[in-house]
RNA sequence: CGGGGAGUAGCGCAGCCUGGUAGCGCAUCUGCUUUGGGAGCAGAGGGUCGCAGGUUCGAAUCCUGUCUCCCCGACCA
């Protein structure tokens, strides 16, 4: 087994910290100590979202809707670049329409938001209530998803083998009635993306299927630096009404796995449910073959929790509603206007240039304000290059730069800073920002790498992990033998015993070539198990 | 949904046991000082103590209910 250190504190520089003077962190919480509490702590001092007095809904604050509207931007342009066309359907959906599928509603019942009125009357005591005459004829259920209602457009828009593939997409809010919520990764609220596809062949749509996963694997790693790993759920943990689900996988800090996103093939269950069929073109009616995917605001908890540190939020550029912040260290006094004056040339410089593909998006920051108290600010939420300017920066012609991926100088435990001039500063900010980009995936994917045990070939081996590796264990890539029926129900009840979970098949691994570790046979797959969000 | 903990100023907390009408630190505002930087001094503003009932002459404090958050469990594309 390999020896691994504990995370959070994984690259050598960080544990080199250890012997400097004690650094003056940007918040009071260290993933170390406590990850939970440093999550809510990065979220809250990172200005991404707050509580609502509504249970399991959050208040996402601009700067985190700010990340999610990045994301969308990103990711539209795949869906759209993979032939996919926008549509938006009900929030309501009509309870009869719901239950069409069996699974689905077997899946879902549990956890509905069902609204039974259309009117409130007073009642006397000076509140609200219901109107009892106002009752409606049929309940209507919030969407938890949205299989069911546009399966039901669906039916009506495919007639013939002309009309597929029909390759739609939408952005939406869903409610799903959750236990036990937390902020962005699982709230009773959130904001997704769903795809629906129908297809005219069983081949046809599995290929879709994966098409969407890799879709996905690509925008989390390119845009998100998330590093994943694509691969295919076991048979327990797929979608309600699905044939298979897909899944990408990531690790965040504390060595747990998060689900990022889905791609489901769903066979004819939901044609079947919904009437989706078609005249094939030798003749003769069919059902179609659909697909479903999604992505949340699940996202953003698994960028906090990935690339977060003790100082709080580190955004990829490529999120980052604002890439670069010039920090004018304002006096007060008549100086100011020159400085200002100093700042907007760089301003407009970087904002004419392109970094990562796009316009550079740089904030000239002349809130009032304390001038420290104003770059803790940025720290807090991650900016990726914060640039800060003062007097005598101005009369040498440089700026002071700070990079968020690398702030703090480990020899010195003061802050990283450099002192371009400021036409260098306009020409290479562009190129740091791609820097930063990579450097935020290069280190989470050796933090993965390096927490990821293979060769355990033994339960017991599993459970000795997890027993001696510390508070943030990581995952463990194993092999079996893809039990089935009671035989699986008993590997899960193992692996809940330890708080195990089986996360996915990997798409790309090498084949099985030792025996399952359930149950001594043969194995027929490698498997990676994992705590998980 | 079960067990535990918690809701008092923007944030973090004390006060609650032993009811008498709210306090500390940070933040905020004003003034002065300071000025390569997460400042110092002085003064000031801000809270129907989660909400609703009850007990009481009087409730942040005691009782009941309820909402929300956190932790553990169950559940969870």
């Amino acid at each position: 087994m390999p020896r691994l250190s504990s995370l959070p504190y994984r690259s050598r520089s960080q544990q080199d910290a250890i012997t400097v003077p004690a650094i003056r962190h940007a918040l009071s919480v260290k993933r170390e100590d406590d990850f939970a509490a440093w999550y809510q702590a990065a979220i809250a001092e990172g200005q991404m979202a707050e509580e609502s007095g509504v249970r399991g809904c959050m208040v996402i604050k601009p700067w985190g809707y700010g990340i999610w509207e990045r994301i969308q931007r990103l990711l539209d342009d795949r869906i759209k670049a993979t032939g996919h066309d926008n549509a938006y359907f009900p929030l309501f959906i009509p309870l009869s329409n719901f239950e069409r599928e069996a699974d689905h509603v077997e899946g879902f019942a549990k956890e509905m938001a069902v609204v039974t009125h259309h009117r409130l009357i007073a009642d006397g005591k000076g509140g609200l209530i219901p109107d009892p005459e106002a009752k409606l004829e049929e309940p209507l259920v919030v969407r938890p998803t949205s299989e069911t209602i546009i399966g039901d457009a669906m039916a009506r828009w495919v007639q013939s083998w002309r009309d597929l593939p029909l390759k739609l997409n939408q952005w939406a809010n869903v409610v799903r009635w959750e236990m036990r919520t937390r902020m962005f990764l699982r709230t009773s609220e959130f904001l997704w993306q769903e795809g629906h596809t129908a297809h005219a062949t069983p081949e046809e749509a599995k290929d879709h299927t994966l098409t969407m996963l890799e879709v996905y694997r690509a925008m989390a790693e390119e845009d998100l630096a998330l590093p994943v790993i694509a691969g295919e759920k076991p048979e327990h943990e797929r979608f309600p009404g699905a044939v298979e689900t897909w899944s990408i996988e990531a690790m965040m800090q504390d060595g747990k796995a998060l689900q990022a996103g889905t791609s489901h093939y769903l066979g004819t269950n939901f044609a079947k449910a919904s009437g989706i069929k078609y005249q094939a073109q030798e003749g003769g009616e069919q059902f179609a073959h659909t697909t479903s995917w999604g992505v949340s605001t699940r996202l953003i908890g698994g960028i906090i929790m990935t690339h977060g540190d003790d100082d709080g939020l580190r955004v990829p550029p490529k999120l980052a509603p604002w890439q670069v912040v010039i920090l004018p260290m304002l006096r007060g006094n008549d100086d100011d206007a020159a400085l200002i004056e100093y700042c907007e040339g760089l301003r407009a410089t970087l904002a004419g240039q392109q970094a990562l593909g796009e316009p550079v998006r740089v904030l000239l920051d002349t809130k009032p304000g304390k001038p420290a108290q104003k770059r803790w600010d940025w720290v807090r939420k991650g900016a990726p290059v914060i640039v800060e300017v003062g007097g005598r920066d101005m009369e040498n012609g440089v700026v002071t730069l700070i990079r968020r991926d690398n702030l703090w100088d480990m020899e010195t435990g003061k802050l990283n800073s450099q002192a371009p001039t400021r036409e260098s500063a306009g020409e290479t900010i562009p190129g740091l920002l791609g820097d930063i980009q990579q450097s935020l995936f290069t280190e989470a994917a050796e933090r993965r790498d390096a927490n990821i045990a293979t060769g355990i070939d033994s339960w017991d081996g599993v459970v000795e992990f997890f027993a001696n590796n510390g508070k943030y264990p990581g995952w463990v890539e194993v092999q079996w033998a893809k039990p089935t029926g009671d035989a699986l129900e008993q590997v899960v009840e193992k692996l809940k015993d330890q708080k195990l979970t089986v996360r996915n098949v990997p798409r790309d691994a090498t084949p099985a070539d030792g025996t399952c570790i359930f149950t001594g046979e043969p194995a027929v797959e490698r498997v990676y198990v994992a705590r998980a969000y």
